[in-house]
DNA sequence: AGTCTAAGTAATCGATCGATAACTAATCAT
DNA sequence: ATGATTAGTTATCGATCGATTACTTAGACT
């Protein structure tokens, strides 16, 4: 009577993996508060309460999805940090590696919602120990002066706002927009671009 | 038999005024989703199916809370930009304006939180023209060019960023939370502790 | 072949929220 | 004074959401 969905089982683990980007990209969309259970599990094509049972509440899943940005955003800029063949001066390497996080769409910006819920009592204590981790990476890691890792912070919180601003989306139809987004997206405005007009294709 | 609230009636002008204010604060605590017309009611003294019927829907009145800050903000920068009479650089003068509106405290995040629904078809696309706007008053009134704006708005994005995380919460417990403030907020430190420990003492 | 474990769903519930309706009373204009 | 207007409330409703419970079944292991 009822249409079975595809009835391949997967091993939690790897369940739980998929859920866990399948979330990343819906909070980035509508935020923590904004974000049902059933929308992630729409995305995951899973069911609502199997959500909420591998994960145990909506808070503890979020708060996984930005422990796994963190973990990729720090990898990256490892990455970044070890690769000596590169004659790109290190800062400019490090902020290459940041921008192309913008590849995996929610990533930054599920990590920029968990930034504005600072006063939430859970949610703001990872939030502040997330952050900070990054700032000593970048200080201890990378050999930053304090100086740099705030230019570099800056930096980094304008490209999450104008992703999550949207500011894509007026580019065509302003002038202003265009000169602020060449100067904001430093040689990665293209791959910004061609990822908002691919979104835009998938929502049809 | 039931406990009557002062009865001192208002013009209406005057209470949306009051109204704006507490949903600034409010909004800017828990974002727009988390934010209810209750708890907009509750902090400006009045019963919640008042508030929705002075402003249509929860959503027109958080278009009205931004409209409002961002006139708060341009009004202070055109401030800066006049007085003549100062020594002080200009792009100094701007700066100090911008974390001077931390006085009013939800201004900023309020903002910021609008800033980070720019997928919300309506929200989204006030907040890219508020943004916008500042970007416009910057390079033709006060005469940045276009690469000076970016670092004005980026300085600014990190300030937005460690108000709404909250940062000062761990100002005393990690001394790397400190060098980091003590290099974001030029001259305004003092200020942004005070305005948190005071912050703390009216929750009680 | 049969059993047991783990993956997954359907059904449902209590709480919360934005909005509407219906009502009350203060203030203002004549 | 009184009637009209405007400021404000109480009560309530329909929708939504996170979570729980109880059930089903695929697949691994003997």
């Amino acid at each position: 009577m009822t249409i079975s969905a595809p009835v391949t089982r997967m091993k939690s683990g790897e369940r739980r993996e998929l859920i866990l980007e399948a979330a990343t990209e819906v909070f980035a969309e509508t935020g923590y508060v904004g974000t049902t259970t059933a929308d992630i599990a729409r995305a995951a094509g899973v069911s609502q309460p199997y959500v909420v049972r591998l994960f145990g509440t909506k808070e503890q899943l979020f708060l996984d999805v930005i422990q796994r940005a963190l973990d990729v955003l720090l990898a990256a800029f490892r990455g970044a940090l070890d690769d000596a063949t590169s004659d790109v001066p290190l800062g400019k390497r490090m902020a290459l590696a940041y921008v192309n996080q913008l590849n995996q769409h929610g990533l930054l910006l599920s990590l920029m919602h968990a930034f504005v819920l600072g006063r939430d009592p859970v949610i703001g204590a990872a939030a502040r120990a997330g952050f900070m981790k990054v700032y000593r990476f970048l200080r201890d890691d990378a050999g930053f002066d304090p100086l740099e890792v705030q230019n570099f912070l800056a930096s980094g919180m304008l490209v999450n706002t104008m992703i999550g601003i949207d500011m894509v989306e007026d580019y065509d139809g302003d002038p202003d927009v265009r000169e602020l987004m060449e100067c904001a997206f430093p040689e990665k405005l293209d791959m910004v671009r061609a990822l908002a007009s691919q979104r835009e294709q998938e929502q049809r």
